[in-house]
DNA sequence: TTTTAAAAGAGAATGATTCTCATTAAAGAA
DNA sequence: TTCTTTAATGAGAATCATTCTCTTTTAAAA
């Protein structure tokens, strides 16, 4: 998930979007950031270099990115959102005790349910995509407190 | 996930908890909902019989149930908290043209997702619960608009 | 370099949720 | 049944993340 500036920079542009110094801050603050980053740690990484960028920037911009397939939202059990720079569809592991989500990728999972609900259509409903969101916990957390 | 007044009576009581009209109507309000509510739609259901409930009486009630597991908060892709009554551990199908969240059971499935998941541990994590998050689109949606 | 539409900045507004504190009522004891 | 205690409720203020409004700035193309 680095990327470089110039890629950042291509990115933005390959989706027609004008290439601001605003925009390029985020999107290098969400894939810098640990993981699933939310808006109060973009802001803060961002204004280390960058100390006047307004918050109200910071959402539309943001939302710009997820409309343009550049970044996702991650909701989490609580009430907190979270943006995701890895857009290929994938689950996640989240920590009831830390709060940490983790990316869970597996091919064999994917054609498991895939095959599954070929065999078992659901009346009426046409699926797009299915999200895992694996409940448990981490034998080391990252974060204990908060 | 009908409930007769004496059952929802009894639920509350079995959890040790004082049993209040106020408790009484938003249990009751969750269980005869559409499926899934939010604060608004529990408000304004109960509001009919019980005009001068407190909106913050309503949040602290279903904090109340929620951590006494009478009810689940269901959280959307969007920005806004459901309730749930169903609290057996269940899969959703979220419609991304009008909204709608619909249960989905399936043992078979539970059954080759546990299977799976003992085959292919994690390292360092625990899993606790799996839930899907099934999205799609049904061919005749709820509420067409909003 | 100039033009122009889109983006950013500043700060006010919104709105869902939480908080505070005085009043009320459920539940158990007498 | 009445009393006592303690938790729950009501009313409205406070909070806080997010959105909105409006002016100024700037990226991109001519
Ligand atoms: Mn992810
Ligand atoms: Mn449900
Ligand atoms: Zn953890
Ligand atoms: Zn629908």
């Amino acid at each position: 998930m680095n990327a470089s500036i110039n890629n950042i920079r291509n990115k933005i542009a390959e989706k027609g979007l004008k290439v601001t110094p605003q925009r390029m801050s985020i999107l290098e603050a969400i894939y810098n950031l640990e993981n699933h980053p939310t808006v109060e740690q973009i802001i803060e990484f961002i204004r280390k270099k960058h100390p006047n960028i307004a918050t109200g920037t910071v959402y539309k911009v943001l939302d710009t990115l997820v409309s343009n397939d550049l970044v996702k939202k991650v909701k989490t059990e609580k009430d907190i959102m979270r943006y995701d720079g890895l857009i290929e569809n994938h689950h996640h592991l989240y920590c009831v005790v830390c709060d940490h989500i983790e990316d869970y990728m597996n091919a064999e999972l994917d054609e498991i349910l895939k095959r599954f609900f070929e065999e078992n259509k659901i009346d009426n409903f046409i699926i797009e995509d299915i999200k895992l969101q694996i409940n448990g916990r981490f034998i080391i957390h990252k974060n204990v407190n908060r």
